[in-house]
DNA sequence: ATGCACCCTGTAGCAACTACAGGGTCAAGC
DNA sequence: GCTTGACCCTGTAGTTGCTACAGGGTGCAT
């Protein structure tokens, strides 16, 4: 398949595949007579793996590690579970933080009395001369 | 004051305070005879307020407008009011991905048997081949 | 006078793409 | 047979919000 089937199947855009390959994420496909590159269900496997980790929010960097590991079928897979175990944890901190934000917003929102921005509480409490 | 006192009173690197400068968000300040920057308490509140609104995850474009907004005292408040909520919405919505995300890698990693990578199960569902 | 902490400018790097610019290829329709 | 349009190629530069040098100058204490 051409680098648009592929980028369609896997909802990956065109730019995003080559970049792949120039990193060394996907490994260069053969090429047909005019260059054009020519994958196979390898690559296409490979490629929805990624993606579906990407939208997992593992880095490319995780990515390559499960991905070289994965390569690997006698190997216990004490570091896969290490990498997920620590990108749980990065996650929850995420929503921690985000949470914390929220309720802040919120409370600064709250305060809005939709007056000039002279008397403007959001500003206000944006700008602590505490 | 000289840049690494402004840097330390507001936590934010000698470097950081020279980019804003850069993109424009803070003013050029006045200069010592031997070229270094001299900052007054204008700058120190400026600052606090972008190092504040930074914290809270706001964009350097809606704190750019934000700052531009609050030059302006006659103004209502609605648009403070609107970027603000705008806001919230994007954290909110960063939360509800982030918690989905949550759910997918605690049922992900729950389903970890510790054995080999043959048959890993973590990888298995990174690949999903439907 | 010599060390050290601080300051200066300018450029390059990070993640993870995305968006051109400037060209080549291929199949369909007139 | 020739044009049109959709696709493909390489390479480079832009995005966000900094951070990290490199290669210098300044100011103060010992």
């Amino acid at each position: 398949m051409k680098i648009g089937e592929l980028s369609t199947a896997t909802s990956t855009k065109v730019e995003t595949v080559r970049y792949y390959e120039k990193i060394g994420l996907l490994t260069p496909p053969a090429r047909s007579a005019s260059n054009y590159r020519s994958y196979g269900s390898d690559h296409l496997a490979r490629l929805s793996f990624i993606r579906r980790a990407r939208y997992l929010g593992f880095t490319l960097g995780a990515i390559r590690e499960l991905l070289t590991l994965s390569d690997d079928n006698d190997q216990s897979c004490e570091a896969v579970d290490h990498i997920a175990t620590a990108h749980l944890a990065e996650v929850e901190r995420k929503i921690a933080d985000l949470s914390a934000l929220q309720s802040e917003l919120t409370r600064v929102l709250g305060s809005c009395r939709h007056g000039t921005i002279a008397d403007c509480k959001i500003i206000e409490s944006l700008a602590p001369h505490r």
